[in-house]
DNA sequence: AGGTGTTGTTCGTTATAACGAACACCAGTT
DNA sequence: AACTGGTGTTCGTTATAACGAACAACACCT
C-alpha cells in the first residue's frame, strides 16, 4: 500500500489527487505569455520543477503550488479546482480577467495589460491561427472593445454587423454584446486587443 | 521557517501558504472523534506527518493533503481554504454536515454516524464541558431532533420552550427552530444527538 | 550555412517529506 | 502503586521534491 514506493509511474493505486494541475498551470502560465524561465523566475520556483508539475511527473509540495499560484495572480484552490476540461474556449477567472484559449490551439488570448488595471481595463495579445475563430459572451455593461492588427486579416462580428480589418487597421466596437473574432486571411493573425470598462465609481484607485 | 534552502529572495513571498491547514485538519480530524492513529489508517499517511501537519511543522505534499481530505470527507480546496478562524462555533460544510465545535473547549460536537447517510440523518457525539452552551442554527424545515442524554443534566431550549433533561432521559424536539444546549450540571455532559432530516425525494443516492 | 538567443527538457545533488518504530504521556483499571 | 490501552510526539531511514546546470530543440538573425 505504498503510496509513494515507486510511485514514479505507478499512477494507479491512488489516483493522481489532481489530473488538471498541470494542465492548470500550463494554461495560465501561456495565457501570461510567460516561459517556464519566466514563471521560475517570478515565482521562486525552479523551472525544471515547473516543467515537471506540467507534464504531472511529480507531486508538489503546498508551498510550491503557493508559490506559483501567487505568481500567476490566483490562488491556491483556484489552481487546485478540478473545473471540467474546457471544450472550445474555457474562461479563468479570479478578478473576472477572462483569460481565452482555444483548445485545439487555434486562437490563444493572452493578458498582455498590468493585472492590477484588470478592474479599469484589460489589454491582450491575440493570436490565431489561420481559420481560427474567437468567440466572446458579452462583457460587462458598457464595455467597449478596440482592436488594432498587427498581423493577417480579421472579420470581426458583433450584434449583427461584420467588418473586415487588415494590417495596420483599428476597430472600435461594443464589448457588451456577443461578438466573434474570425481569420480569415491566409497565415495567422495577430492583434492586440483592449478591452475598456465602464468606470462606475471612478474614485477607487487609492493605496 | 525557510521554504527552501537559500532561496532566491525569501522575502515576502515565503510566509506560510496555509496557515491554517494545520488547524483546520486537526479540526476536521476531532469533529470526526478520530485518533491521529484512526486517521493514519484510514488516509495511509503516517500518523507521524499528520501530527506535523496539524502543528504547521512540514509542508506537505498535495498527494497528502488530498489523502487527507478525502478521508476526512471533504476536498483539497475546503481543507485549503483560508476561512476566518471561528469565534465561538464554526461550522465546516461539504455536504452540508455540520461540524460544530467551541474554540475554548466548551463543548464538542462529533460526527459519529455514516457519513454516507449525512443526508438522511445525522449522528452526533455531544460532549460539554461544566457551563457550556452550544447554540445551534435552525436545521432544514422538518428536522427533527433527538437528545439521549449519556451524562449529566442539560437544559435545551428551542423557540421559546425550555425542558430539563437527566441521564439516561430522552429529548426529542424540533430542529428546524434555532435551539440552545445547555450543561446546567456539575460537571461533563455527554449525550448523543440524532438528527432526523425531512425526507424529500427518497431517490436520490445512487451514485 | 553557421552563429545566437530562446524555448523546454534531462541530469546529478541536496534538502526534506514521508515513513515506521520507539518513545513519552495520561486516564482507567486491577 | 504498577499495569494496560490509548493518546500524541520523537527519531533514524528512505524515497523524492526541489534545485541549478547542462542539454537539446527550435526559431531568428547576419
Amino acid at each position: 500500500m505504498s503510496t509513494r514506493r515507486g510511485s514514479k509511474n505507478s499512477s494507479s493505486q491512488d489516483f493522481d489527487p489532481t489530473p488538471s494541475l498541470g494542465k492548470t498551470i500550463q494554461r495560465l502560465r501561456k495565457a501570461y505569455n510567460m516561459s517556464l524561465g519566466d514563471l521560475s523566475e517570478h515565482s521562486g520556483v525552479a523551472k525544471s520543477i515547473i516543467s515537471q508539475i506540467e507534464r504531472n511527473e511529480t507531486n508538489p509540495t503546498l508551498s510550491t503550488v503557493y508559490r506559483l499560484s501567487r505568481a500567476l495572480d490566483t490562488t491556491i484552490d483556484e489552481v487546485l479546482r478540478t473545473e471540467g476540461a474546457a471544450l472550445f474556449l474555457e474562461h479563468q477567472t479570479k478578478s473576472g480577467v477572462p483569460i481565452l484559449e482555444s483548445q485545439d490551439g487555434l486562437c490563444r488570448l493572452a493578458i498582455a495589460g498590468p493585472l492590477n488595471l484588470v478592474d479599469q481595463v484589460q489589454w491582450y495579445d491575440f493570436r490565431a491561427k489561420e481559420g481560427g475563430v474567437l468567440e466572446s459572451d458579452p462583457h460587462p455593461q458598457g464595455t467597449v472593445e478596440h482592436l488594432y492588427i498587427l498581423a493577417g486579416e480579421l472579420d470581426v462580428t458583433t450584434g449583427e454587423e461584420t467588418r473586415r480589418v487588415k494590417v495596420g487597421e483599428t476597430l472600435r466596437f461594443r464589448g457588451d454584446l456577443p461578438h466573434k473574432i474570425v481569420n480569415v486571411g491566409a497565415g495567422d493573425a495577430h492583434a492586440t486587443m483592449m478591452l475598456v470598462l465602464r468606470q462606475l465609481g471612478s474614485a477607487d484607485n487609492s493605496g
